[in-house]
DNA sequence: CTGAAAGCGCTAACAT
DNA sequence: ATGTTAGCGCTTTCAG
């Protein structure tokens, strides 16, 4: 493991400045072509790599982005990665990825420590103990800008990349009324977290809307784990009477409640329609198909990821905080349709 | 937007050595307890933040890892990348990301510019059009460790963690041929890559072991995409006579699969039974769940940080390539059991 | 068009 | 137990 090659060595066997070499290694206009040439071909003989750290010293910027998440196991949540990764690497820029298990202390110890790392901005969606932002605010102070997607909060005047999910959630829940459904039961997540508040919103608006009188003990709040999605399907089969209708958070554990309804001879949709949420690939293996809300994973990671590199490269003066709301839509299958689809 | 604090500062603050600071920062035990209590303390008064680039210029050392693979989309990858990020975040190292998207010049791309940015490892999985491995002989050279998972390549003398792909794909064919079936298909996918062609030669063996002769036109060779999925049952679904039973390489391709065989109304198992491989979460909610291969992802990436973590803080000397094989097993569920479970 | 030289913030000999 | 000092490799004025 010999020692590696500088622009010194470089300079030396070329008889030429460090400075010129740096200049032709960054392609600077300013250098002879021929020398650049040169240099380039020194630089590759020779094995030159650039000391990435050296330059990040001098320029004081790390061209590298954090990617701070509740969960890594989660194909909305790698999808969204995946948008992220696609802009970032073009781009240039490093992804440095922490996730938090949806602890609240992860998530504060993983904010300060990509902080020390000097990461030039962080795209991240919040864990859903967190109570607290203040970890966000040495970002703040330092003028590091911070994207947020998914699991937002309003008290932070930040740029955040979301759907509607009350649209969302009042279209699905309409749609199930449309279907027949009367008694609907709402499965969802911890509701500090603005996408289940405002799903569960509009929710309510939509059963409000239709006359249909607001029965508090056919909201379910649990994790969404296996577990706990059979736990919160069996709630459901001791309801008396059985609802007829289910609009839930998620599409894993939306099929998960499907199979335990299934396991105890429920008929579906007939007995139970059933509304998920994300559109992830299981939802059309599932028998019947789940009907689900489509939530554009990719393209919220790559929404988000040109808006903080634009930020990033666009002298960082623009302080104009945003919220953009991409496009969801309800995706209707077999789940839902208690009706003849052409009815 | 002011400027940073440095151990300068709190140098001058404290009518220190730069040296004691600095020393004091990194508890180190020569420095009196005092002193270094009240180095802490001035330094968190002054929102000071240790420069991650002048530390590495200096040690020549990044603390970053790379993760670099085919896709990032896959539920098993992510399983992987949880597993590693768990241990490289506990032992303080970063977690860089790339992924090619099955691309062979996007991986050299890659891998060269993970290279550049000094990476202190590597932990991957090969794409599957790649062919050459040129592109991690600058790891060599210099001597950064390089850990494989999954895909791997025999031609290259590096560790690598993996299951015995031989011997899951051996256990499920005859698993199936228990079951009574004599006409299996093998969908997989690439074999210039192990995984895949070491499953085949499983899967040839337990035939020919138990008196099944080959049939080359049982081996269907696609993509592990929804659309080539489906195509792939097509041509199952027309083959004269049909199969009775499949092993499929990938579950989530299986349960794409199984739902185009409901649709053209075949009973699983009982007209065909099918395995798959991988264990995700869409194994359980199939009808009937999907007997598959337990492809411990998370545990692989474990495994995969903790060895490479031990070879970068142990001396870096140990040169010791190894294999690392992790226990995979067949989990039977109801997709392949055409006889009664307790036959 | 090229060179000299300062300095980014930190660590680690080597002194004291 | 603390201080002095010399770089790590690069970019970037300022001078030619």
């Amino acid at each position: 493991m010999r020692k590696d090659i500088t622009i010194y060595d470089i300079a030396n066997q070329l008889q030429l400045s460090t400075a010129t070499v740096s200049r032709a290694l960054a392609a600077d206009p300013v250098v002879k072509k021929k020398t650049r040439q040169l240099v380039l071909e020194t630089a590759n003989k020779m094995g030159y790599r650039s000391n990435y750290h050296a330059r990040s010293l001098r320029k004081s910027r790390t061209n590298s982005i954090g990617f701070m998440v509740h969960e890594l196991q989660s194909t909305f949540i790698n999808s969204v990665l995946a948008g992220v990764e696609k802009i970032t690497t073009d781009a240039g820029y490093d992804l440095i990825i922490a996730h938090s298990l949806e602890s609240y202390e992860a998530e504060v110890a993983n904010a300060r420590n990509l902080f020390h790392k000097r990461i030039d901005g962080l795209i991240t969606s919040l864990s859903c103990e967190t109570k607290n932002l203040d970890h966000f605010q040495p970002y703040k102070d330092k003028g590091v800008p911070v994207i947020f997607f998914d699991r937002v909060d309003t008290a932070l005047d930040s740029t955040a990349v979301i759907i509607d999910n009350y649209k969302a959630a009042y279209e699905a829940t309409t749609h199930l009324i449309d279907q027949g459904c009367s008694r609907i039961v709402h499965l969802t997540a911890n509701l500090t977290r603005n996408v289940y508040s405002e799903r569960l919103r509009g929710y309510r608006d939509a059963l409000h809307n239709n006359g249909i009188p607001l029965d508090e003990g056919l909201v379910i709040i649990n994790s969404l784990t296996e577990e706990a999605a059979v736990a919160s399907a069996k709630r459901i089969l001791c309801m008396n009477p059985l609802p007829d209708g289910a609009f839930i958070t998620n599409d894993f554990v939306a099929a998960v409640c499907m199979r335990t309804f299934k396991e105890y001879k429920l008929r579906i949709p007939r007995d139970i329609a059933i509304v998920g949420f994300n559109n992830d690939a299981i939802s059309t293996v599932t028998e019947p198909a789940l009907t689900t809300i489509n939530y554009p994973g990719e393209e919220i990671g790559m929404t988000a990821a040109r808006r903080l590199i634009s930020h990033l490269e666009g002298a960082g003066s623009i302080h104009q905080i945003q919220t953009i709301v991409l496009n969801s839509r309800l995706i209707v299958r077999g789940s839902s349709q208690k009706k003849a689809p052409n009815a």
